[in-house]
DNA sequence: TCAAAAGTGTTCGAATTACACCCATGG
DNA sequence: CCATGGGTGTAATTCGAACACTTTTGA
């Protein structure tokens, strides 16, 4: 059964005599979801990790927890994430609350799905490896429990969208990075290809890049110009529209 | 306390020695609640209720209510609409899970905010007028309890962020509208001015209307075209770029 | 020396903007 | 007959798409 909650400081000054209750309602039990995505310069990739806890136990699923007593939703996404991954301070943004009553066989419960966007990179020096996570190519992913597919699918979805306008997918590349590996991002999350002349003006257009003296020399022979974020402009033009992507349509 | 929950049929057949529970964890109130947008032909509106329960009874409040045993949430959410203005099938998405632990102060109550948006006129004639349910102009609503502002905050943001790409607006008009109302919707969510050259040109380019041969002659003596819309074309298109503002920075 | 990837400019057509006049009619 | 709102066309500009060759250098 549900412990008993305790009656907060907050409330017991707004209520001194009695605390009243909606009494007769139905309580559930709400857990947050973590669809993480990460890009490690070939292709887009989840996070996922091996469930230690009946039902399921040992089949692949994304990271989540129960939402603890006074925590905030985000909190606990937060919470998990940075349980699971070591980092703080990376973009999440929740995606849909699932609710189907019989997602859950054990127990009805409501998840609230976050999605995360991170530097993979930063990720594997930080790596806490208690709970058997592992990054799989999105493109083959393992089976995942409940209804976890159609979250991913949901957050590839939103993914798409927003960095169809927004300069979203910054957020999952290194602190240096080239323009053709930036473009090699664009086209895995469209799964498509760009004209490299056409893209190349746009990205430079934006003004959100500062060109580096160094190249990378990994990829090719005559090596690449790295390039840092600016990021002043970045905070600033977050929720302008800069139209990356040449055919808009069909992306949901 | 809580109802004990029975064991469904389902779930029983899953389970049928044992049924296992989700042991120590809290368990918690969830609630939808709906901004439900109208639109009169000269403004947008909002319906609230005048909440009759404790906490703020009286106040005014969007609509909503506990999500019951079995329902799912998007259910949930048309239950009440239904129940509010007797409308079945009207446009419903859900728009952000609220879990702030302090935002209803009588106890914890994770809400789910959907916004609708109907036909205001359809609604006139079928109001059930129990609720003391009311249309406010958006720029003059009174309070709102709780973080309900700050779903309608959000509300409105979603709102133009969709119409400036999707034909979503459609669905606030009556069967019959003519060009200029569909503009005066346009300018009021976007809170400016279009030419309306362009502004026709633009909308007559998505082949989304079907011209009639009568005419609204209740807002000038000469009287504007009515147009219905092409129901085929628009289910087609409802997530094609259309890009109908000329622009759409500064929208979020 | 050559294969492989990086970098760069131009032209064309489409889309967007700005802008002004005539039309129909009820009062 | 005139005030009010409805309806339409054109020119200038901007933006997006298509397209090909040169550069660098490690092997």
């Amino acid at each position: 059964m549900a412990k008993k909650r305790q009656i907060s400081n907050q409330e017991a000054k707004l209520f001194p005599i009695a605390m009243p209750k909606y009494q007769k309602q139905t309580r559930f039990l709400v857990a947050v979801d973590c669809i993480i995505f990460g890009f490690d310069g070939t292709e887009l990739k989840l996070l996922l990790v091996q469930r230690g806890l009946e039902p399921e136990k040992g089949k692949w699923s994304l990271i989540g927890s129960f939402i603890r007593e006074e925590e905030d939703i985000e909190k606990g996404a937060n919470r998990i994430l940075n349980q699971m991954t070591g980092l703080a301070g990376v973009y999440l943004e929740q995606l849909h609350a699932f609710g189907n009553p019989e997602r859950d066989p054990i127990e009805r419960t409501i998840s609230v799905a976050y999605f995360a966007l991170i530097d993979i990179h930063q990720y594997e020096r930080q790596l806490n490896d208690d709970y058997h996570a592992e990054w799989f190519p999105i493109k083959s992913a393992p089976r995942l429990i409940f209804d976890h597919e159609q979250m991913v699918e949901m957050a590839k979805k939103r993914l798409r969208y927003k960095a169809a306008f927004h300069p979203i997918l910054f957020e999952l590349l290194p602190e240096k990075f080239t323009v053709p590996q930036l473009q090699n991002l664009y086209e895995g999350i469209f799964d498509t290809v760009f004209d490299k002349r056409n893209f190349s003006r746009k990205i430079q257009s934006t003004k959100l890049l500062i060109k580096q003296k160094d190249k990378d020399k990994e990829n090719s022979k005559k090596g690449a110009y790295y390039y840092k974020l600016d990021k002043r402009r970045y905070a600033a033009n977050f929720h302008a529209f800069l139209n990356f992507i040449p055919n808009p349509d069909n992306i949901k």
